[in-house]
DNA sequence: TGAATATTGTTATATCATATCATTGCCCCA
DNA sequence: TGGGGCAATGATATGATATAACAATATTCA
């Protein structure tokens, strides 16, 4: 785990790639799934920074290292990565976030600074259960949610 | 308001279109904006169903009548009725829906239909004072947010 | 009426994502 | 151990979503 899960506080973010790839190797050898290069390096820009990041952006820097790289060859490195839960989508900036609670069971919830653009992963056990109380009442299904909160985070708040 | 909150029950749809327009006419002129033509026939096509609708599928619509329909047309109808709480955008579709809850203080929660598309609005307030209490204890100022919820409707789960 | 503003028209282009088929690389076991 | 099968990547093209920029027209209101 991260030595903070808070992107809004000062950290040492060499500490939370180490750990997120080292992670994802661990995930994807239990998984019995490969952690390619190309799909390491993918990982490794995304976790660049507590930003979502869109897949051109990634396209770019992967383009600098990586010649023969096209729109295909990120967005099947995106989708391999969520697949084995160690990214995320952002469906409302159409952008891509390494997960912070690796392995364990869960849809996502992000609080997104509209200001320093860090998206902060939280698993509010309220939250949730408030959501299929309230679907099951209806007689809903949940399969999966999107949980996408906008405002400012706690340094933003103080310029 | 419509004779039913839940789209997925059978009812007169053509309630909900009328409704939903007599409502737009009443907000609009509280509000002193004017819901124009175009504005007024686009918010006419979404409500055509309780599904979110795609914005070329809109202006595909719409230009049956109107030839001079393009791009820009379709999105400055949609700002203006998002800015105006006539509707809301399902960001994980890329797609829009008519607003159920038109006037009131409200972001979106949604209880989308993975088999049938039907998307229903629903406004829990446990649900986004659990989300309140989750950003504030975290320090984060919420502005707004996205909740949407997929999984299997009522009626979609009997087949 | 006429100036100011809002709305719509028009063209072009930016941005995000996938389909399809060819090629290469890896794995396993006969 | 080599070759069959499958997974991954390369390569080209195109589909889908959204906006920029400027011109023309319509509406409002002093």
């Amino acid at each position: 785990m991260p030595l903070t899960d808070s992107p809004a506080q000062p950290h040492d973010h060499s500490l939370c790639i180490d750990d997120a790839l080292a992670q994802a190797r661990l995930i994807c050898e239990r998984r019995n799934v490969r952690l390619t290069p190309i799909r390491e390096q993918v990982l490794g820009l995304i976790w660049q920074n507590h930003k979502p990041v869109g897949a051109y952006d990634l396209l770019e820097q992967l383009a600098t290292t990586h010649q023969a790289a096209k729109p295909p060859t990120i967005y099947r490195a995106l989708d391999f990565l969520q697949e084995n839960g160690l990214i995320h989508k952002i469906e409302s900036q159409n952008a891509f976030l390494g997960c912070a609670h690796v392995g364990g069971q869960h849809h996502g919830q992000f609080l997104i600074c509209t200001a320093c653009g860090t998206a902060q992963e939280i698993d509010e056990k309220v939250v949730s259960s408030a959501l299929k109380n309230a679907s099951q009442a209806r007689g809903f299904q949940i399969h999966s949610f999107v949980i996408e909160i906008k405002g400012l985070c706690a340094a933003c708040q103080d310029i």
